[in-house]
DNA sequence: CAGAATCCCTCTGGATACTG
DNA sequence: CAGTATCCAGAGGGATTCTG
């Protein structure tokens, strides 16, 4: 190593970007546009959890990001689509993987936490505190 | 099973468990203790911006789910020691490609938000707006 | 050194109602 | 259908002060 200066140096820019990506429902949201374009209604219903205000500024965010592209497709009452853009599309595998990871890892990080808790609860009984 | 069943679909327990691994200031630390074990204030140190209140956070949330193992180390004045767990290390991977992607698109996203700022811009001005 | 405890304030995000 | 507009409560996070 050639003096690495510190690889893991990131600016505040990058925290930025990477936290309007990964947020709450970005995830989710990228995650369905990668399987297919799709309506405002269509993703709403396919993350029920989502309010409509809180898709409505996801969406805004990606799009404003360049993750995704929004067209309106004069349909009869009028439609909105929402499509991954190549810079997008940058992201599949990474999203890919991090639901991967949350999925196979669960049960790992549930046993963890239940063990942390645990050691909290008698610590808090017992005199040892931090 | 061929039978993907909607792929896509992730429970709340999983949007909490990214959550939690990948809020504001979780990669960053991660990233730090992926290098190597550190004290407290040499995370604070290496990461400036960050207060000692959400670092305190950050860390007991991510030994709470197993991410990383905390030491006291019985020095003189006393130290504590932060150190990845085997399951904290299941996420170097994701975390190396995720502070990758976000170096090198960096760019293309800002000339997006400059994009759509501008675009955002006229049409406040002229009589379309959305 | 490594936090805990407080105060305080912003900003997120939910619920609800309205519109082109 | 696809949003916008309000209101409002609660969590998150910064600054500061104190401690074993």
């Amino acid at each position: 190593m050639t003096e690495t200066t510190d690889p893991g140096r990131l600016g505040p820019e990058h925290r930025e970007l990477l936290g309007q990506v990964l947020d709450k429902w970005s995830l989710e949201v990228l995650d369905r546009l990668c399987e297919r374009p799709r309506r405002f209604n269509e993703l709403r219903r396919a993350i029920p959890a989502v309010t409509q205000k809180s898709l409505t500024a996801t969406l805004r965010r990606l799009e404003r990001n360049g993750m995704v592209e929004r067209e309106i497709v004069s349909t009869r009452p009028v439609g909105v689509e929402y499509r991954m853009t190549p810079l997008g599309k940058t992201l599949q595998g990474l999203i890919d993987a991090l639901l991967e990871w949350s999925a196979t890892r669960l049960p790992e990080v549930n046993r963890a936490r239940d063990r942390f808790d645990d050691a909290e609860r008698e610590a808090e009984q017992g005199s040892v505190s931090r």
